[in-house]
DNA sequence: TACTATACGGAACGATGGTTCCGTTTGTCA
DNA sequence: TGACAAACGGAACCATCGTTCCGTATAGTA
């Protein structure tokens, strides 16, 4: 349910005159609001307060603001960031010589990447901060990288042809976007595991060997109280 | 993250003397409360605020909280109640002839489910309101029902052998909590497919034949080993 | 019909979180 | 070193949401 937050502004305070003069103590601020926001938003994604970065970077929340109008804005940077990468990595493996493996890799690498900066996950799906421009930006690059190399690797024969990329897609965010007390890292590895293995043409099974012999592991279901 | 919601009761208010008169009035505004939040339930989960349900109920909030306590007590009683026949339906199928087929279809009414009352799915994961108690009766009692289910399909060879009641729930969740936009009903089918396709050894594919564009899926027979 | 226990509605409270405002501090430059 | 624009901090504002409170209305009864 999105609660509303919108996005104002495209860039950050003071764009117009990008270069011009920064006192060196907002220097300084900005890079720790900076650090501050890539540390917390890999754990918590898109739903940390902005009290909580500037306590991090030892400002005050209105030190956040004099450098990016929004919440959105300061995200928005952070996670084309984070993105780039990601989607390089998927123009690479197009062109990969062996594209099934490369997609693979590349599955594995991006719920790797949504695990461990899980704001990125967020900006994928509905997550109630509004980043309108940016994640369309954000999702379209990475969705049309990913379309090419899923369709190599089905000229290829490896993946199934009857496979969409918005198969692939929900696949991910499903798996990127559960509770992490019923998905945690190992967890994880098993589903991606297991989505490629209904993705993958004639393959080897893809679950961990080394999970396999040991006693089901008891399911907590979630009461995180004593 | 949660938002700190606690559980006081575990019945409702007056549950004492469950027996005892309640006026005509007070009895058709229950009844009203809880048609109302059997439908906001179904499609925004646990989200909805108490002040939608009061007012498509057509009762002030300070009626919804005569009757119910709290928000987890009112919804508890409507989650058991969507549980129960879930529960049945996982033991029935643990017992079918067949419990290769009967987990397929077990699976794939859960997430219809899940789908048409959001609150179920909600409750199955951390979703910001506590619901320990009733939390814990609800998984608790699914998640060993679906256990015993997906043991029996796997001693009848239908089910890969290193496939955990973690890996089923974990996937569930996943498809269950994925945003409507990207895991819309047709979408869902589709994955709940693939991840059955995942689960069984040696069947033909399961993905809804009436959306492949491509030439037909292969067989996928048991060339990968487990 | 009059009386009263029961129930009602919704304003108000407290907590959370995004955003704004303004009095104070400080880096920079002459 | 003094002046001042730039930047600072954090209180305050607004909106949301769960929950409580209390003055008012009414169903049931005699």
């Amino acid at each position: 349910m999105s609660t509303g937050i919108t996005e104002r502004e495209q860039g950050e305070a003071g764009s117009p005159g990008s270069d011009r003069h920064l006192r060196a103590d907002a220097q300084r601020n900005r890079a720790r609001i900076l650090d501050a926001a890539t540390t917390l938003m890999a754990v918590h994604g898109i739903d940390v307060p902005i009290d909580e970065i500037a306590q991090l970077a030892q400002v005050g929340v209105g030190t956040v603001y004099r450098n990016f109008p929004t919440k959105a804005a300061l995200f928005k940077g952070l996670l084309m960031a984070r993105l780039e990468p990601l989607v390089s990595a998927a123009r690479a493996a197009a062109d990969a010589d062996e594209p099934g493996e490369a997609f693979v890799d590349f599955v594995r690498n991006l719920s790797d990447e949504f695990a461990n900066f899980k704001a990125l996950a967020d900006a994928m799906v509905d997550s109630g901060v509004d980043l309108d421009a940016a994640k369309s930006q954000i999702s379209g690059e990475l969705i049309s990288a990913v379309s090419r190399l899923l369709e190599r690797a089905q000229e290829c024969g490896r993946i199934r042809p009857d496979v969409t990329i918005g198969d692939v897609a929900a696949m991910m965010a499903g798996i990127s976007h559960t509770d992490p007390i019923l998905m945690d890292p190992s967890q994880r590895k098993r589903c991606v595991a297991l989505v490629c293995d209904s993705l993958l043409i004639g393959a080897r099974s893809l679950l961990p060997q080394t999970e396999i012999l040991q006693p089901p592991a008891p399911l907590r279901t979630g009461s995180r109280s004593s």
